[in-house]
DNA sequence: GTTATATATAGATAAATATCTATGGGGTAG
DNA sequence: CTACCCCATAGATATTTATCTATATATAAC
């Protein structure tokens, strides 16, 4: 390269700090590789031939590629591109988007496919290490997880509008045993906290059916099918089909975290995303409900 | 490049005959000279990171590069590309262009850079291994200069209409040595051949005028300002306002070489020129003057 | 549980590569 | 004519590189 701008093995060589036969070889060498003289004598002058100039702009557009490269992970290492992966609980789809989105839209080239299953799937997702961060309520306890909160999620008994309970003074638990309830499947984080709720307090439930989604259940209990629980994320604000309900002696609440593998290597643009959650969780979400301890997640490189 | 294709470090170095570390050790470097990871084990498969997937892509865009300049190669041994500079003599300038623009036209991409000179300059150029190829009349006969003619020059005297000359029944050259003659500077070919006829037969002019080209020495003959001698492609066919006088006792002809200099690197578009230029010049040149004798060049590589 | 397959690591080695110093030849400029 | 600058070549050497064998580890298949 350096020998098409000076015109002079020599010259090259004190530039490069290195002895002229160096460079001689050298040329030498890649003249024999190529099959062609590169250079030619002239009038004691040193003339890049076509090959050789030819060669050169090869080498130019080479070497620019690279420096693309470079640029490309100096992206990447920035948290400016790359990707996130991130899967998550049912529930969960309500409220990290208000989280996704700003995140996006101040780093558009980073790609964040969502997974969202019920805990059971996202949990044998976390197992076989296919995404970057999960989101659970309640976080896989092995050793190769680590979890931070990062939001409380309260569960609020909804009824049909006009349900008898309505017309008491005030509900126990207890008073809801005798109606159906509606409930997600087997494994779910809110199903499982509501029937340790139930165990611990003795209590039974008399009529229980599966329904495979929150949206499900909202819309079975406003058309009066039964009654139930929800994350309160879970539930529009406008929506008056049916009616959230005060039971007094219970508060069944759980927490959202992000969770990782100790185990596996964090991309950039998972590295990014938890350090803007960090920072903005307050801005994004309802701070009432903000419990941010993301200074958990080991995440500095 | 392979790993990408099969996701396997086994299968890569089963395909590229090597063994298994190899092939491991060989992408850990990498990853270790990039700083980032190239691939991820995942569920026992071996995945590419966004990192990896660049990368590859770079390598395939370089590699393309490289590709594209074995084709330039290819060309330019194919005498399809390059550059072929050509130096010649003044009277050259009428019945090259006969050769050069067929052979243009079948390489259209070859570079064809003439130079026009006078013997001397063009001798100084052939000294200083300026260009490719050289044409003379007189070839110098140093030992770096192989030489081989082309084609025959015969000169010919040519007079204003109605010239005293004209009138006679027959003419001898001792009846020119009256009039004033035009002639080429010193040095010309023309110029030598015509003086050195001259010398061995013990004659001389009485007036002799130097004019700079073959153009001026025609028009000034039309013109009636004297008579002279030039090459017999120099003149136009139709051309009517001078004559050409036959004086039967003199013949003066000489050759046209193409030349070159057997100390220097004979560039592919050259050697595709001259083969031309074998094989074509009955086909462009008038027949009645072409003397092929190219074979004795030493073109072949 | 045993076997097979995939990747990772350590240690050894032969080949290729990048250098250097020393020297020779050709040409230019005092 | 001599000193100087340029490039070319030869010989020596130290470093780097590519590669292997042997072995360990983890997972999947039987």
């Amino acid at each position: 390269m350096s020998v098409v701008k000076t015109r002079s093995l020599s010259e090259t060589a004190r530039q490069l700090h290195l002895t002229q036969p160096t460079v001689s070889l050298q040329i030498k060498r890649l003249q024999e590789e190529v099959g062609e003289p590169l250079i030619s004598m002239q009038q004691q002058k040193l003339q890049i031939t076509e090959a050789g100039l030819e060669l050169f702009r090869t080498c130019k557009q080479v070497v620019g590629h690279f420096e693309d490269y470079q640029d490309f992970l100096a992206e990447l290492r920035g948290g400016e591109r790359g990707r996130c992966k991130i899967a998550m609980v049912n529930t969960a789809q309500y409220i990290l988007p208000k989280l996704l989105g700003p995140y996006s839209n101040l780093h558009p080239h980073v790609e964040l496919p969502l997974e969202i299953g019920n805990r059971e799937e996202v949990l044998a997702r976390f197992e076989r290490g296919e995404d970057d961060i999960y989101v659970f309520s309640h976080p896989p306890s092995l050793e190769q997880a680590q979890a931070a909160r990062f939001l409380h999620n309260p569960l609020e008994f909804i009824v049909p509008n006009n349900h008898p309970l309505l017309s008491l003074k005030q509900v126990n638990l207890t008073d809801l045993m005798q109606y159906r309830f509606l409930l997600r499947e087997n494994g779910s984080a809110t199903r499982m906290l509501f029937e340790s709720e139930l165990q611990s307090r003795g209590l039974v439930l008399s009529d229980g059916v599966q329904m495979a989604s929150n949206e499900a259940i909202r819309v079975a209990v406003s058309s009066g099918m039964g009654i139930s629980l929800l994350s309160h994320h879970v539930l529009p604000m406008g929506d008056h089909s049916f009616t959230k309900l005060q039971v007094l002696d219970t508060d069944i609440a759980s927490q959202w975290y992000f969770v990782m593998r100790t185990d596996r290597h964090i991309s950039h643009a998972a590295r990014s995303f938890l350090k803007f959650a960090q920072t903005n969780l307050e801005q994004y979400l309802d701070i009432k409900w903000v419990r941010n301890e993301l200074h958990k997640l080991n995440i500095e490189p």
